[in-house]
DNA sequence: CATGTGAACCGCCAGA
DNA sequence: ATTCTGGCGGTTCACA
C-alpha cells in the first residue's frame, strides 16, 4: 500500500532505523518466541512500502540447541547490533544465568544511540540484567513475575497485561503476547491500517466462519464505535455490491464528512482507501481458494472489471492475481 | 499512456 | 472553553 511509512520519533538516533531490527539468538534458543520475531519483521512483504529488514544475531558460535532438540546456525556479526534501531530479545534460556556481560554492553550503548529494545517473555530478564528497565514498568510472563520483581526491586512488575511500551523499551508477557507488542511495534511505524493487514496475513484462516472472525479480523484496531464497527462488518460482507461514501454514511446515520473523519480517526485511512484494500483482501482469498477466473474473481470482490482488479492488485500486493494464484494457491505460510 | 468527468477527500468555519 | 458535527468549496484522485 502506499501509506508512506511514518518512523515513530520515539526510536532512532541518528543512523538508526527502527525499520531495522536485529533478533538475538542465543545456544538453548525458545524457537517459538523467536519464531513470532519472524513471522512478524523477517518475512518480505512486497505490497508494503519500506518494510522491516531483517537480521539475527547469535552471542552463541553454532551450532545452537534450540528447543525441541533441534540445532540452529545463525550469524556471530555483532555489527548487526550496531546497524539496527530495533533489537527484539525472544526469550532466555536460563533465569539463574546471568547474559553475558558484552552483550549487556552492546545493548546498552544500543540504547543510548536511539534504539529500541524489546523482549518477548522471559527475554526481559535480559534487558533487567542490562538495567535497561531501572525505574520503569515492564512485563514477562506470569510464571516469571515475582522472580523478575525480587531480584530486581527498581521494576515495576505489571503481570496483568500483554505488553508494556516505555517508549525505547518495550516488554511482552508470556510467548504468544510477542506477537501483540510486535503489531504494536507495526502500528507505530507504518499505522493501524498496515499493522491489521498484517494481524490478518498472520493469523492465515483458511476457512473463516466462526464466532472467531470478529476477533482475529481487527486485532489492533481501535473502533471507538460499535456501530461504526458494524458498518464496517456489513460492507465486508457486501463487497461484491456497490458502496460509496453516502451509502456508508446513511447506513450509521451520519454525514459524509463524518464517515470521513471516522475512517480517519479509527482507521488511519479514507474510506475508499479501505474499501478497495479489503476488496484487494477478498480477491486474495478467492485466488487462494481457486475458484472462478480473474474475471470472476474481480466481479465476486466488487471490481467493476478484471482490469481494475489487475491494476489495484498489482500496486497493493506486488503482483499479478495470476502469478498470486499460482505461488499461494496451496500452502501460504504467511 | 493521455485526458475528461465525477467522486472522494480535507481544510475551514459555523453551530450545537 | 472544549469538543463534536455537518456543510461548503477547492483540490486531488479514480475510473473510463
Amino acid at each position: 500500500m502506499e501509506t508512506a511509512a511514518r518512523v515513530s520519533e520515539s526510536a532512532g538516533g541518528l543512523g538508526r532505523d527502527p525499520r531495522s531490527v536485529a533478533a538475538i539468538v542465543y545456544d538453548g534458543l525458545c524457537l517459538f518466541e523467536y519464531s513470532i520475531v519472524v513471522e512478524l519483521f523477517g518475512l518480505s512483504r512486497p505490497e508494503i512500502e519500506n518494510w522491516y529488514r531483517f537480521e539475527t544475531f547469535s552471542i552463541d558460535r553454532a551450532p545452537l540447541r534450540a528447543t525441541g532438540g533441534v540445532t540452529v546456525e545463525a550469524s556471530v556479526d555483532r555489527s548487526a547490533l550496531d546497524r539496527a534501531g530495533t533489537i527484539v530479545v525472544p526469550g532466555w534460556r536460563d533465569l539463574e544465568e546471568t547474559p553475558p556481560s558484552d552483550l549487556l554492553d552492546e545493548l546498552r550503548a544500543a540504547h543510548a544511540d536511539g534504539a529500541r529494545i524489546a523482549s518477548v517473555c522471559s527475554g526481559v530478564f535480559v534487558l533487567a540484567a542490562a538495567g535497561l528497565l531501572d525505574g520503569l514498568r515492564a512485563t514477562t510472563h506470569w510464571r516469571y513475575a515475582e522472580r523478575l520483581a525480587s531480584r530486581y526491586p527498581k521494576i515495576e512488575v505489571d503481570s496483568g497485561v500483554l505488553y508494556i511500551d516505555e517508549g525505547r523499551v518495550l516488554t511482552s508477557a508470556g510467548s504468544a503476547a510477542g506477537i501483540d507488542l510486535g503489531l504494536h511495534l507495526v502500528r507505530l511505524d507504518f499505522g493501524s491500517e498496515v499493522a491489521n493487514h498484517v494481524a490478518r496475513r498472520l493469523v492465515v484462516a483458511p476457512h473463516r466462519d466462526g464466532g472467531q472472525a470478529q476477533f482475529l479480523e481487527r486485532p489492533v484496531a481501535v473502533e471507538e464505535d460499535a456501530s461504526f464497527a458494524a458498518l464496517l462488518d456489513s460492507v465486508r460482507a457486501t463487497l461484491d455490491g456497490e458502496h460509496t461514501i453516502a451509502s456508508m454514511a446513511a447506513g450509521i446515520h451520519v454525514s459524509s464528512r463524518s464517515l470521513i473523519r471516522l475512517f480517519r480517526r479509527s482507521l488511519d485511512t479514507t474510506p475508499h482507501e479501505w474499501l478497495t484494500q479489503e476488496r484487494v483482501r477478498l480477491a486474495q482469498e478467492l485466488l487462494e481458494s481457486a475458484e472462478g477466473g480473474v474475471e470472476q474473481v474481480a466481479a465476486r470482490s466488487g471490481f467493476g472489471s478484471a482490469q481494475l482488479l489487475r491494476h489495484h492488485f498489482r500496486r497493493r500486493v506486488g503482483l499479478s492475481p495470476t502469478a498470486y494464484r499460482r505461488r499461494f494457491s496451496k500452502c501460504d505460510s504467511s
